[in-house]
DNA sequence: GAGGTTCCTTGATCCTGATCAACGCGGCAA
DNA sequence: TTGCCGCGTTGATCAGGATCAAGGAACCTC
């Protein structure tokens, strides 16, 4: 595993460019891959920036091609016939998106706010798949990570409040973001940006926008955020916040 | 992959006798594995019968088995420190049960019914995985199909009603009956016995138990189930129960 | 048979979050 | 400027499901 991989520099590095985010966490693929194949799939994915809002894989139409993420969100959601939507989950840099070893995944995945990706073609990764079994055990510790993930926000919708709900989902972008360091912030206080629009948060939250919009009030209230501007959250102490969550 | 395996009669089947439910589906861990490798598993694996409520698996404790379902329900739940629960997940045989790669699993695995397992100590397992790239194939297709089934779930908890969240779990476990051939029972007909309490499908569908009892009083009063025992459901027309699901 | 248990159902009432509705704000095009 | 939009907030009301409460049926053990 390369837990702390960081020990080439990176302008010796002869990752390609594109794939250097995977090395931070299990989630991408390409630590996995020896050099050569590196180059390979360097040769063949191309970069591609999507904006907010854009499909990047349907439910109706076969994926033809795989991605990895290099900045930004996707949402992964599902839909009822009857227009009813859930978002079954986020993904952030540098996890991996597709859906090996099926045409079509059943799910939607957009671009929730302006994205960078690494694309390559289906059949180029299903190759590197048969023959790196490094590669595969990634993708694998990623979907035990996406797993989990569900899991958790399982817990969430079937057995929490409103307030509990919101104050997950507040934590789980904080711990998403990456602490801005020397900012002199005071230890366990955060401010970040929320990448996803209350109906958005909504319906990762199986609540209406109206509630999430009361309970960020609420919460305001409380004392335990201070919302900037729309999209932008203090948390003055992060324990406050967690001690909302209901676990 | 063994689509359709059963060419070899049993009879004259090389595998063990504890592996062979694995074959039927992607989500036992023997279909991956040659003569040789089986047999070890077969030497160190024990055959083990739990009764319902006995608990395989805890939150607490790191976990130093993993094991194959051959027969009974698993249900994998989570709980908050108030008391409140949820069932995140149901295995049925042949899935395998266990965290592969990490110590602990945030999830506490119980037996719903009295439940036969195949169990077998996780380093030999996890130096199979490290020797045979097919068994971590096996294990990565079947945490693909719980991720599926989670997020499945996610949309019942968060979009559906009462109604259709019992719908959708009575067609469930309809689906994972087996069909009783031969009965003579009408096309499209079905009957089958919940291995479930009616707290648990409560703990499952994020509902309460009187819910639960009252949307299964609902659905047999327009005829959609019949109930026959506590837990014995009849569903006439399968169509009917599909409408009701909301999907 | 008495008494306990667990599991399930049903009724009455309450409350959280949904629904319906109005409005504020900023951006943007005509 | 005037209208839009899209996005977010707030208020009033409604309703679905939770909660509280009681009781029935099946199964123990004594």
């Amino acid at each position: 595993m390369t837990k702390s991989a960081t020990s080439v520099p990176l302008e010796n590095d002869p990752l390609p460019d594109l794939c250097r985010a995977c090395k931070a966490r299990h989630r991408g693929i390409c630590g996995a891959l020896d050099a050569q194949q590196l180059a390979e799939l360097n040769r063949r994915s191309h970069k591609q920036v999507v904006e907010p809002g854009k499909t990047l894989m349907d439910a109706e139409e076969p994926t033809s091609a795989y991605s990895n993420i290099l900045a930004g969100v996707v949402k992964l959601s599902k839909m009822l016939p009857d227009g009813r939507q859930q978002i079954v989950g986020l993904q952030f840099a540098p996890d991996f998106v597709g859906r090996p070893f099926s045409q079509e995944s059943a799910l939607k995945a957009e671009a929730v706010t302006s994205t960078v990706l690494c694309t390559f073609p289906r059949n180029v990764l299903e190759r590197m798949i048969a023959d790196s079994a490094g590669l595969e055990h990634n993708l694998y510790l990623q979907a035990l990570a996406e797993l989990d993930d569900a899991r958790d926000l399982l817990l969430t919708l079937g057995r929490k409040t409103a307030r509990e709900r919101v104050a997950t989902f507040l934590l789980m972008i904080a711990r998403h973001t990456p602490k801005a360091e020397g900012t002199g912030e005071p230890q366990g206080s955060t401010d970040f940006e929320l990448p996803l629009t209350r109906a958005e948060i909504a319906d990762f939250l199986g609540l209406t926008i109206e509630t999430v919009s009361r309970q960020l009030t609420k919460l305001k209230g409380s004392g335990v955020i201070r919302v900037e501007a729309n999209r932008r959250i203090c948390v003055p102490d992060l324990e406050l916040l967690e001690a909302e969550t209901g676990d």
